[in-house]
DNA sequence: CATGAATGAGCATTCATTCAT
DNA sequence: AATGAATGAATGCTCATTCAT
């Protein structure tokens, strides 16, 4: 007779309350998040309006402000998702223990592009900013940080540093290395992203990591699509 | 007989002030070019303002259009520009004659990444929109074409196919290649642009060459900074 | 006045519950004008908002619709409020009976000071909008005439003519001696509303009726604290 | 390019084009402020609209920013102004020499009342400030200051220190007697302002006087419109 | 009864553009 | 040729109000 609230069920459906609402409003705060990401991709931040952001997501943009209090927080939480799931990758993994360093690239690539053909409108963003292409509205000097080239570059080359062993990316100055791979892998993702219906992002992993290795010389063979890893 | 205010007609001596007049016209569109580009590069197209772009060259917002009939305009013909002169260094040379493919090469990545250097912002600019990352208010589709990561690709896939004996770029598809070489000349113009006070940008040509080439695996020995064209 | 809510149901008990309820939404109403009394007095009708409202009252904003059609019926019903409790001073009194003019304007001013030392928000805002300092979103025209300052001056004026004998107030016209009592008390109110830590609104009475009966001459000697009445 | 603005009269009006820009820009500001007086006196602060004030000017809210940066810059200039014009009238001036203290005091008043007849709209918003009726946006902490009833009454009463001998305003605290002023004052200018048409405002500057020195009781005979000044 | 969610109306502000001077 | 002035259109944002739960 004190909870009241559980035998309330008897007349229509069995979820409680409670939880519906939080999931539908956590599936609207994403589905506006993918809009915010698919309006920053295609026109920046400044560019895009919270009109076609809100119109995308099925709202007026009066209701974005019942999910993000406002343009900016959007923005700012577009950005901590994808550097979360970026970063992330970069996590040491068990499965790693027996790899190769070659097998421990490619399993890190794979895992990025995943990321990036997963999250396509908000890595391409996610790119434009990283490239410096954007005016960043940032009050976060970590996110301002993290979301740069060289960024990404030095944790690139901390990854390098710790699974590496000497000879595998030669005598190279690591950081210059992982700006090389990055500038492959941005390349091939681009090429994905404007060329319409290609394969999986991921095939292109076993090319970037032997243009990376080899370059053209070395890449003897390269079929349409990509062979088994190494 | 020396103003030339009464004498509007067709036919008349080719008076200095009238080309005084035209020089600084033309010095005027120019200095207005370079500060759009600057702004362009920062901004973006949209979010750069004609209030920027006119204090920056010196005039206020209303004498811009004394020289372009709008933001647009000035636009395009900044993306004419730099255009020509990236897609003019494909052009044939007559001292490549006795050349080896890869030098051939490196005098043509020289050419770009000097294009690069001088005409920075525009450049600059330029990757922003060859990446993708703006919305292009073209009205011009030949503009819109050339401006992407794929019309030059297809530019340096036609070159390569002139320039290329086989072997030289391995069994890989030319195309692909060029897209590579794009995302290595990239990744490292970008190094260059934010890396503070780098030497030239042109040092680079060589590096790229030997990634592009030979891979990390190949670069046995990278000093910071380049060695000579070999 | 009081209990007239009981009776009104034909056929039922006299539930507890229900009265109950009763009571609760009473509290909730009081609560809110109290609430919007702070949010009127501090920032004025139109830019006090619903939210402020309704968080100072411990509701959410949709909630207040549950006691008032919106707004302006909170407004009308806190100025009702006020307005009652002020004019209502004016009623005669039994105990007025022996009593002389000035002393029973000392026992009217104390009433009337009494109101705006406890309702001291809705005081402080029915004297912005007395001094024209509101927009006022009134359908009600009998509000709009009450709550001016020349309403009160004519109340205190009807006051006068029945309280004064010839001599009190000089040959002054009655009108011209409210409206003068009127800046008097308003004057010492905001130097009370605004003066930090001073004693009770009331102390001020005698101040006042000094001041509005001798001015600043006959105040031979006025204490920093007022003396006793009289 | 130096000198050719002189030389080109013959053809219109004597006056040189620069100062007519001028003229018209002074103009246009002054006309936008006492615009945003009344509709600041009207509506306070918060509540007024550029629309309501750029329509009432004669302009485009748009058009506004050609002369303000904002909304809150008009309001700091309008407040600026009336503050400036108000306090002015403490300053010692030659002609009071030979006055008696309430000669002097009615030339004050005088002075003062004649600002808040003409400058009514700008006024009545001070009032409103001073007796705490307004959300203030300012950023200026000078101002914030100025514009209370406090200020006024502590300028009051450093006047009173200055020009009164003592058994001028009794045994009576000064603050206390400027801020009675004050109130007198106020309760006038208020009558005057929503009573139709009376005669200027300044002729109450003898009534308010003779209030404040001998209250009600003293005022042995009041006629509708003011005597001399005694 | 309470409230999360949604929205239309409205606001201050920015900006590309036009035009008279 | 250059610009101050003016403006329509559009933007991010706020808020009173409605409604389903």
């Amino acid at each position: 007779m004190i909870s009241n609230r559980h035998d309330k069920r008897p007349k229509s459906r069995p979820e409680p309350t409670r939880s519906r609402r939080q999931l539908r409003a956590r599936l609207a705060r994403e589905s506006i998040l993918e809009s915010a990401a698919t309006a920053f991709a295609r026109h920046g931040y400044a560019a895009a309006t919270l009109q076609q952001i809100a119109r995308d997501a099925g709202f007026t943009p009066a209701s974005l402000y019942t999910y993000f209090p406002g343009k900016q927080a959007i923005f700012e939480a577009l950005l901590d998702a994808i550097l979360e799931e970026i970063y992330g990758t970069f996590a040491p993994r068990p499965e790693q223990r027996g790899m190769q360093f070659r097998e421990r690239l490619h399993d890190l690539l794979t895992r990025q592009l995943s990321v990036a053909e997963q999250r396509r409108s908000a890595y391409t963003f996610l790119m434009r900013i990283a490239a410096g292409a954007e005016d960043l509205p940032l009050r976060n000097a970590r996110q301002e940080q993290l979301a740069s080239t060289e960024a990404y570059a030095e944790a690139m080359t901390a990854w390098f540093r710790q699974h590496a062993t000497p000879g595998d990316i030669g005598q190279l100055e690591p950081g210059l290395a992982a700006t090389v791979l990055w500038g492959i892998q941005h390349a091939l993702f681009l090429r994905w992203l404007n060329g319409g219906d290609m394969g999986p992002l991921t095939d292109n992993v076993t090319l970037i990591i032997r243009f990376f290795f080899e370059g053209v010389r070395g890449s003897e063979a390269v079929p349409g699509h990509p062979p088994t890893t190494r």
